[in-house]
DNA sequence: TCTAAATTTGTAATCATTACAATTTTATAA
DNA sequence: TTATAAAATTGTAATGATTACAAATTTAGA
């Protein structure tokens, strides 16, 4: 993947801390939230600002190539990942993962006359992990 | 619908501010926020505390007779209808619409060793309303 | 190099939600 | 009925995420 390329491409100029963004995005496809973000670039940017983190953010969203990921109310997490997926949260260990789904299998009754631009699909449960250590 | 017997089945003592704050989700059935809730039922219950508000709606959805819907990640809205369905929140007016749907008809690849247990579908586009009235 | 535009940054403001203690109401027993 | 304890409600203050905004820095072009 080029970061540079992808950025650009989408009409954002590629600054260091677009690209830096992005890659931790692309590369850590744990739907980190915004603290998460910063918290560890700023261990190698050390003049990052979390402002600038919500703006990039923003600016991706915009642009198409970021989407959020509100699984719980209270927190707003982060996927650079645009193809459709579904996306499940473990509520014993709390990782969130990404789900293989055909949304446009999905049957909705009485919505003939809805045009749908954006389906996501949330699910809750216990992951593999946590069901094969449960006590 | 017999809300005091509804709030009482489901281990919730039917105080007034209980009964009138379920009736309210149950009849508005537009998925209100706290906000709105509060700003609708002071009018008649002058007394009425926004922390209320807060306190009763995490009751009841502790207690499984209310749900939230958090198809914008600004923004909780409360559901009192449990039945399965996905909600349609259409870009234009901004209304939240019930879709009736199979949940269990969806197809989840990969995921045999996961146990789900809940099931949120959230829709964006633009309703009927929208799609006729458009210049 | 100079200048303007774009980007980044830090601080302050905003707003939803929660914590908490005081007040009020309800239920129970004497 | 009255006294007492428990539960529910309320108002205020605290918290925490996000946004607004202006200053500082960086970038791009002449």
């Amino acid at each position: 993947m080029d970061f540079v390329n992808h950025l650009s491409s989408n009409n954002i100029k590629p600054s260091l801390q677009r690209i830096k963004i992005f890659e931790y995005l692309y590369e850590n496809r744990d739907h980190p939230t915004v603290d998460t973000i910063y918290s560890d670039l700023v261990a190698s940017m050390p003049t990052l600002s979390k402002t600038t983190v919500y703006n990039t953010l923003k600016l991706f969203i915009d642009n198409g190539i970021t989407a959020t990921v509100t699984i719980e109310d209270n927190e707003v997490r982060y996927d650079a990942i645009m193809e459709e997926h579904a996306h499940f949260k473990c509520d014993v260990c709390g990782n969130v993962y990404d789900v293989e789904i055909d949304a446009s299998a999905i049957k909705f009754k009485k919505m003939k006359s809805f045009q749908i631009e954006k389906t996501n699909i949330y699910l809750k449960g216990k992951c593999n992990k946590c069901l094969i250590n449960k006590n």
